[in-house]
Parts: C-alpha cells; structure tokens; sequence
DNA sequence: AGCACGCCGACT
DNA sequence: GTCGGCGTGCTC
C-alpha cells in the first residue's frame, strides 16, 4: 500500500488561547485549504475550526498529533483580502486567531452548516405545457397527475419526488415533450431590490463632494466628510454608491447601531436601483447566513450593516462608507475588541477603494489623519432647504433660582416656543428620578451594595437601581444609619424633569423617551408617532433622542446639564460630551424654522465650553488635539489597556502589578507603562477592578511590544483574576 | 473558554 | 457511604 504523504497543518482553534494547534492529515491538502474550516478533535471535544497554514514541521516537544476529523469546505470561506485582514486583526488586537474567525463568521458557519446558498430546483409547466388538454393523457395516469399536479401550483424537485416516488421516468418523458421547465430558486437573503429613484437636486458643495470620491473610484484614498445635521450626507453616500455600482463593483456601509433605522433602509432601497442587504439584529441566523453568502458571490451591490458587518466577505469592494465614523458602538467592548472603524480603513486599503467617513462632529482621531496629509477633507456647510443653523447659547446657572434642575430662563423660554405651538426638545444624559438619596440629619447615601456609587431612585415604583450593575430593592424609608425618615432625593434624572414639567405646563404634553420608557417592544415607536403627529409637546430624553431621529418640530433644544463632561478622569469625557451636545442641538430647526440651542452650565466661562459655543466643533476639536499632542495621548500616542478584576480586593491589581513586572524589561523610552491602579469605579458588581495602560510612540511599536509581552504574560497564573487586553480603548474604563 | 479530574462537606 | 462544591491543569 502506497502511504500518503502526512501533512502537517495549524489550525486555529476557537479558543482564546493565542496559538495555533498542529494536526495531521490523511488526506493532501494544498495551500488552497487554508481558510477552509475543519472538525478537529480538541482535548475532549470536537471543535469546529480553520485551516490557517501549512507547515512542514513537526510540533518540537514530542506532542502526539491528533489528526483532522473533516475537511468541512472545498474551498476557503474567505476571500484572500478578507482572509488578509482577519489574520491582521487578530494581530494587531492581540486576540486569538481561532476566535477571531470565529466572530467573523455567521452563526450557522459556525456550526458547521455548508457555506453554499440552499437552492432547490423548482419544476412548473411551460406555456405550451399549461394548453395541454388532461383528457388525451387518459392512458397515461401517472403522466396525468403530475401535470395536473403542476396545473395547481409549480413544485420543488423534492416536493415532486416525494408525491410521486419513482416519477424520474415519467418527468424526463414530460420534459422531452417541452411541457416542464426548471428554475433555481436561491434561499431568502434580506436583499431589497431598490427601486433608483431620483434624489433632490445635489448643492454645490455635495457636487463636489460626490466629485472628488467618484474620481477616485479605483484607488485607496480616504475622504472624512464633515457635514454638519441636516447637510445632506446621505445624499453624497447615495451618488457615489452609485457610481461605484456603475463600474460593476460593491459597496460595504457601516452604520452606528442605533442608525440602522427602518427609515435608513427605505431611503436606500428607494434611491438605490440595485440590490441591498441589510444586516441587521433582527435577522434570523438563516437570514444572516444566506445575506452573508449573498454579498460574497456578488449577488448583491450594496451590504449596509452594522459593526459586524464589517466581516462580509464580498467579491468585488468598490467603496466603503462609514456613517457617524465617531459612534463608540464601532469598537467592540468585549471579548475581540476590534474597531469597524479602523477595519474598515484597513480593507478599503487593500481593495484599491476609496472610503468615506462621514460626521458632523469627526473624531480626534480623524480630525489628526486630516492635519497630517492621510486623509483629504469634504466640507458639507450647508443645510438642505437653506435651513439655519442652531444657534447655541449658554444660560448661566450660578446663583440663578433654579428649580428641579430648570432655570427660570430656560422655562420662559420654552413657553414662548409652545405658545408657537412649537416642540421643546429637553436633553438629560441621566435617567430615573433623582440620582441620589441622602439623609438630611446625618449626610447618609443609599449606596449600591456591589458598586462604587449611588443607588439611583425610580419614583414610579419606588425603587432604587444601580445603573452600573442593576441591582435593585424597594427605597428605604429611613435612613440607614440614624433610622431618620428625613430623606431628600439630590439631583435630577427625566423622570424628575418629566414630573416638574408637567406640573408647570399642565395644558402641554410631556413625552418622556428613555431606557425606562421605551423598555416594551414597539414602545420607542409608538412615542416617536406621538411625536411626529403632535405639536406643543415637551421632549424630554436621554441619548436615545439624539441619535437618529429627526424631530421637524422641534424648534428648541434645552441641555439641562453641560457640566458632566467636564470633570470626568476620562480623557475623551470632553470630545463626547461636545460630540451629544451637537448631536442634540441637530435635532432642533430641521424645517424651515430656525432652531434655537440653550444649554445649562455652571461654568459659563469654561475655555472649552466657550470655545464649542462661541467657535464651533472645528475649532473646539483643533484646541483638544493640541492638548492630545502636548500631553502625548491619542492619537498622537499608541494606546492598550491591560483590564482586571477580582471579588477580592487586591488580586486584580496585584496581578497587573505582575504584568507590568513582565513587560517592564521590554519597555525602552518609546513605551509608556502607568500603573497597575484601580479603575476610576475600582468595585463594580461586587468585583474590584484594576487598570495598566501601555502607551507607545506608534501603532507599530505598541503592536511588537504586546506581541512580545504576552508569551510571557501567556504563562503567569491568574488567580481568580479575569484579565483582558484592549488596543485602541475608547475609554480607560 | 470548556471540560474533566480531584479532593473535601451535607445528604438519600 | 455518595452527590456536588469549585480549585487547577490541559487542550496539537
């Protein structure tokens, strides 16, 4: 018996350990099974993994190779760009190779479902099979039955099968005859065949923009559109996505979560005559599955999804588009802490296609690649319809009457906007009824029993919750530790601003949208119609209400507290809070009436808050970059994060402490270790957590620096210590 | 991350 | 006497 040739292979294995495994194989698999999956023997289990490379070696410690049980695919689930990326991912985030692929693959992939649209062939009569008179087939009976069978309805080939066992005789002779035809029938992806309908007229400027991106279809440029609400970006997407349809290839188009509207899909299916994907949460796995398949083959022109759709395998990128490029829900905050974002970059790069990020309020991050040559500038200043813009104003909070959070001015003006019969939009980024519950005779505070922080209390069932961990209990009636019924709630959330504003505008509605209220299926949707059919109501909100949504009615804005931002350790706190705040204030004068902007402060002479208010977002951002550079912090920095936490007190830290110990003989003064420290919240649900932040001269030097800290950190033990390593954090915790 | 082995407390 | 608690060690 001639033996065949064993071949050794790594294989990724869905675990997070960061190394390959290698196994053997009977059969001769060639270079091109890499990236096909396969069923491997893992410890005890059977694990669904993938083909990464070949080797010719053997493992060196004498470990018994154990040998592939299936070769699942004929050919790679990825193409090579695609394939490219993941392998660089898993790099350049320190994450698994095994898990990575894992996130990148349809649920039903991963569990080892064929990667091959589920298509059946259908039979129905031809035209000249539908004029066949029954009668003259009296001698043929089974003939008979399946056409009239047919007649009925047309069938799959295994629905005939099945009513008509053993009929491939009679269907052959049927078919000789030129009465049957065939056709494939493709498994139902989410695809919308859009309907290309014309768009308005494009400005001038969004000429231009639309100009210099089609011009560039073909190579890797990257464009970040600035355009403030309401300028008309989707628009300049629409008009290159269409150009880059025009020359036969396929865009991908990021969409924050929360924008990934039933109205953001109409819009594109309506303008778009082409065939849409959309992926989205509310696909089945099926659905997911055969979208994916769909965009691979290049059955589709246009995939638009959320962050994971960044892992689409597609035939052909021609464009890419990130929408709301700044959203924090592009980076994955848990387990493979990738940026879609970033990603996205990094295949538009390699598809020789151009990609636009687009924002009213860019990231630093952006704003940076802008100042240094990497990416080229589109400006959208002008609003669709000539619409104004809001105009922004501070309502100065120091020593002024102030009562459950609003300011005497901020309720005259509202008045004057309701008696107008206008909308007043309210922002809050707090929710609940007051955020903390303190006695008045011994300055006691309902705290959470797992977390760092205050219980917050809820009016509506008189409860308190921890926002961070949501533990709950009824609220104490006396205090915990003098037993005093004086209790006072500090602070306000919506639903104290809901209770005092409809008290003071009893002849108005108030609509309150937030977590709380919008908590029931269909809820968010049924207080949006609320809205948009009404006139004279008060909004009142947290975040939800500024992303997305568009309010024509609204003709003011109130931000009842600027000052959260400002004393946050984080240090992105400022470019979110500008980021909301400007979201919000899109939200005002849409229509043709011009919005007007108040926001609450006690620091009215804050520089950065002057500098938002008086020299807008631009400006703003220039004067934090400069702050970034002074300091050396992103994106002038490369950053990680080691995170851990522990139920006991010290063990997080300590084992960071021992991490640091690991790398610190690596470190050279292009490498910045701080800590080990606790986190600002250091308990959170009932585990005391701990940080070490690594930052490096550049991506590149982080990036070697981790590879080669983390064969050591790999063998420390972690006791009782859950540890995790996040590049590029968006926030220190 | 799983999963099993292993060595100590309260139960049919 | 066993069921099961979770500590610890391994996965080609």
């Amino acid at each position: 018996m001639p033996s065949q040739p064993i071949q050794y292979l790594k294989i990724a294995v869905p675990t997070p350990l960061r190394r390959l495994f290698t196994y053997t194989s009977n059969q001769s698999l060639s270079e091109q099974a890499i990236g096909c999956r396969v069923w491997v023997p893992f410890g005890r289990r059977r694990l669904l993994a993938v083909i990464a490379a070949e080797t010719s070696t053997n493992t060196p410690n004498g470990v018994k190779l154990k040998s592939i049980e299936e070769v699942i695919d004929r050919e790679p689930l990825w193409p090579k760009e695609l394939w490219a990326m993941l392998n660089w991912a898993a790099q350049y985030y320190q994450h698994a190779l095994g898990d990575v692929l894992n996130t990148a693959m349809p649920a039903l992939l991963r569990q080892g479902k064929a990667a091959e649209y589920p298509s059946q062939l259908i039979w129905s009569l031809t035209p000249e099979g539908e004029h066949v008179d029954l009668t003259s087939l009296q001698r043929a009976p089974r003939q008979r039955a399946i056409m009239q069978a047919l007649q009925q309805s047309e069938l799959s080939d295994t629905a005939l099968r099945e009513q008509f066992p053993g009929c491939s005789e009679v269907i052959k002779k049927l078919s000789s005859r030129n009465w049957l035809q065939t056709y494939e029938q493709k498994g139902q992806a989410d695809i919308w065949q859009g309907d290309g309908e014309a768009g308005p007229d494009l400005n001038a400027e969004q000429k231009s923009a639309v100009n210099s991106i089609t011009d560039s279809l073909g190579q890797y440029k990257t464009f970040l559109l600035e355009g403030v609400t309401g300028s008309g970006k989707t628009e300049v997407y629409l008009h290159t996505i269409e150009a880059c349809i025009k020359q036969g290839r396929q865009a991908l188009v990021l969409i924050p979560e929360i924008g990934l509207t039933p109205q953001m899909i109409q819009r594109f299916s309506k303008r778009l005559g082409c065939r849409i994907g959309v992926l989205h949460s509310g696909l089945s796995d099926s659905e997911r599955l055969h979208t994916w398949l769909a965009a691979r083959c290049g059955d589709l022109d246009v995939v638009l999804g959320t962050r994971s759709a960044i892992f689409t395998a597609m035939k052909d990128i021609g464009l890419v588009i990130v929408d709301e490029e700044h959203d924090a829900s592009y980076k994955q905050q848990d387990s493979f802490r990738y940026s879609a974002r970033d990603l996205a970059i990094w295949r538009a790069s390699h598809n020789n296609a151009p990609i636009v990020l687009g924002s009213a309020t860019p990231s630093l991050e952006s704003l940076s690649n802008v100042q240094q040559g990497r990416s080229n500038l589109l400006t959208l200043k002008q609003r669709a319809g000539n619409a104004k813009p809001p105009q922004l104003k501070l309502l100065d909070m120091r020593s002024q009457p102030i009562d459950e959070g609003l300011s005497d001015r901020l309720v005259q003006v509202m008045k004057t906007h309701l008696d107008n019969n206008q909308q007043v939009l309210l922002f809050l980024n707090r929710r609940g009824f007051s955020p903390t519950l303190m006695c008045h005779d011994c300055g006691w505070i309902a705290h959470c029993p797992r977390c760092e922080t205050n219980m917050t209390y809820h009016q509506i069932d008189k409860r308190l919750r921890c926002h961070h961990c949501g533990s709950e209990r009824r609220a104490d009636h006396t205090c915990g530790d003098c037993q005093s019924e004086n209790l006072l709630n500090i602070g306000a959330g919506t639903e104290r601003i809901e209770t005092a504003l409809q008290k003071r505008f009893q002849d108005v509605d108030v609509i309150r949208i937030d977590r709380d209220t919008t908590r029931r299926k269909g809820s968010l949707e049924k207080l949006l119609q609320k809205v948009q059919a009404g006139q004279r109501q008060i909004l009142i909100g947290t975040q939800m209400l500024a992303k997305g949504h568009h309010f024509p009615n609204v003709t003011m804005v109130g931000i009842i507290d600027a000052d959260q931002g400002l004393h946050s350790p984080e240090f992105r706190a400022p470019e979110r809070m500008a980021q909301l705040i400007l979201q919000v204030a899109g939200r005002a004068g849409r229509a043709e009436q011009p919005g007007e902007v108040y926001i609450q402060t006690h620091h009215p002479d804050h520089p950065q808050v002057l500098t938002l208010i008086q020299s807008g977002y631009p400006e703003f951002a220039r004067q934090l970059l400069a702050e970034r550079k002074e300091v050396g912090l992103p994106p002038y920095t490369a950053m990680a994060i080691f995170r851990a936490e522990a139920v006991d007190r010290h063990s997080a830290q300590d084992f960071l402490q021992q991490i640091r110990q690991c790398l610190a003989p690596l470190a050279n003064e292009q490498i910045q270790l701080y800590g080990a420290m606790p986190a600002p919240m250091e308990k959170r649900a009932g585990r005391f957590r701990a940080q070490l932040i690594v930052q490096a001269s550049s991506r590149a030097k982080l990036q070697a620096f981790l590879a080669r800290g983390l064969e050591h950190i790999e063998n420390l033990k972690a006791y009782k210590v859950r540890w995790s390593l996040d590049v590029d954090p968006i926030d220190t915790y």
